[in-house]
DNA sequence: TTTGAAATGGGCAAATTTGCCTATATTTTT
DNA sequence: AAAAATATAGGCAAATTTGCCCATTTCAAA
């Protein structure tokens, strides 16, 4: 999921620090959903979704094997 | 996304303490995130729709409108 | 290589979720 | 209506996430 995000969030050419901002997040939060680090609510993932205009169920869109 | 959830649980004819077992959660909690009591991680929106035997993007097939 | 931007890492308190348990309410079946 | 099955509710401690810092590392451009 966060290799899925990090993804979408390139390609829309948006910074950590910019989707922190549009989400009203830390920095840092963003860099630990990516990473996998934490276990990231659904909220959250709307929240980016919505900020990154993507669908939440794109987020979901990527094969089980990775990450 | 707790309606979408219920729904498509009982499309399944599958009981919340059923679900429960399978997730190895506990019904309350399952009762808690169909009611949209709490924000739910990913991970267990994931163990939901594996053992629903669905795809997680469908938990998330609904209108913005709704719940 | 140096500079600046972007990303990672970690510590700590506050907030939220989770599990465990028990009780009550609602729905379905007989 | 009564019984049984399903779902909702709440309390409490443990676990996890989150925000708010600041420091360090990695990456890209000059």
């Amino acid at each position: 999921m966060g290799l899925r995000l990090k993804n979408l969030r390139k390609q829309k050419a948006v910074s950590q620090e910019q989707l922190a901002n549009l989400c009203d997040f830390e920095i840092s939060q963003i860099s630990r959903i990516e990473r996998g680090i934490i276990n990231t609510s659904i909220s959250s993932i709307f929240t980016i979704a919505e900020k990154l205009e993507i669908s939440p169920k794109e987020l979901f869109d990527f094969e089980e094997i990775q990450e």
